[in-house]
DNA sequence: AATTCTCTGTACGGCGCCGTACAGACCGCG
DNA sequence: CGCGGTCTGTACGGCGCCGTACAGAGAATT
């Protein structure tokens, strides 16, 4: 069970310079992500920027409908917040846990502080934007031209990077409400998906067997975000393709 | 014809504080951009960072398969080249222009510089970065959920809201480029809008006739869009609704 | 062990958009 | 003026996803 091994597990923090992390390190507060907890809402001020370690966040949008789509996926390589540098203080999205887990936090105006610095951690920061840019960009594309079954890939590695194990705790109810269909539609392509050996799934658990067939069944779409993320970002290099 | 009443006709520039005008005017370059100029590619490293006055530039995903889809548009209120100041230097979508007109331009080291005196350019580009990043959010929802009609309305509202005049000039085929589409797609929708007397239209020339009816049949997405930009750049606040 | 709830599987009609094909209309050009 | 090219309109079959409905299987509760 990976724990507060520290806030360096979050790799935003681990990539930042020994001296702003002193500075930082001493405000920062453990807190326990649980499944389904929201972190802000659309519209609200935020109050804190999350690094989670081994959480998973979704940036969600809500509409009036009630129909959601996720925007972008955050986990240990990014953090939750990037309006309140960026200086909007809050954003139309919600910010919602969608792998319960562990994080860090910082209060608004700590980060703001040392944001306005402009040393490190102004550039860490704004490197990681881009690279969020990029996920919410592709995550349009994708949206536009793909099958559910690609996006389910695509959405299955995108998790698992941000995982230790290669079992995801997930509905096919909660898949479906972040991807933005029916759950109908992420049973059918679960289904083909375990057909192919590729996973297996049981009542909220997926496992993934055959990780190299499910890049090559999901759209362009990860590669892309995978390699900008990986140059954007190059203390990431996540452990996927090692 | 409106043209070269400075670099103040893009609502950015106008907002930047005298003293740091003075600094990068001089090194301001006048640019025209004819339709379908490509300001740089997926991948390039930019060299200018552009600032458009009565054009319009869309940011274009294009796929392997050579379909593509836009991620956002770009005209007076905001610049061409986040990536410049975000760190990335390059991004993975393409900047072509989708209404000719002109632009000023500056070196991207030039703007580097200056955004690195943490003045007042940092915090007005990055308010404008993350009025861009709603637009994006925004679009994936819109991708996701809305018919092309609605989808039509939005994208026309929203160049509409970056000219002078009510008339675009814009082929329908262009359009569905833009929109990921069938041209027939677009060809359809815009026929049932012209149906309405919302708009009027004749090989390449579209013109608006009741805008309050184009944005009563839009989705959410083009209010959320614009709401959003209005708390972020206040200093813009377009003539749409005045 | 029985009940209840959650999660997953399956089915069916309908619709929106796609791919393809082709025709007519308008413009620019020689 | 006539020709070629661009832009727009229409048609048709097909497919993917939707909305809805319901059944069965596994887990949790008692």
């Amino acid at each position: 069970m990976p724990h507060l091994k520290g806030p360096q597990q979050n790799h935003l923090l681990a990539a930042l310079p020994a001296e702003v992390r002193e500075r930082l390190y001493p405000h920062m507060e453990f807190v326990e992500l649980p499944l389904g907890k929201v972190l802000y809402e659309s519209g609200d001020t935020l109050r804190y920027i999350y690094f989670p370690t081994n959480s998973i966040v979704s940036l969600l949008y809500v509409m009036e409908s009630g129909a959601s789509a996720e925007i972008s996926v955050v986990g240990k390589e990014g953090l939750i917040g990037v309006a309140l540098f960026m200086g909007g203080d809050s954003t139309t999205s919600r910010a919602i846990v969608q792998s319960a887990g562990q994080a860090y936090r910082l209060l608004a105006q700590r980060v703001k502080d040392e944001f306005h610095r402009h040393g490190a951690l102004l550039h860490t920061f704004l490197r990681y934007t881009q690279a969020l840019i990029t996920q919410m960009a592709q995550t349009a594309v994708c949206n536009r031209h793909h099958s559910i079954d690609q996006q389910l890939c695509r959405w299955l590695l995108l998790s698992l990077d941000r995982l230790e194990s290669n079992e995801l705790k997930m509905t096919q109810e909660l898949i479906a409400n972040m991807l933005g269909v029916r759950r109908e539609g992420v049973t059918d392509a679960a289904g083909r998906l375990q057909r192919l050996g590729v996973i297996e799934y049981h009542r909220g658990h997926i496992q993934v067997l055959n990780r190299a067939k499910l890049e090559s069944l999901s759209c362009e779409c990860y590669a892309v975000v995978r390699k900008e993320s990986d140059r954007l970002l190059p203390w990431t290099k996540s452990p996927a393709n090692a």
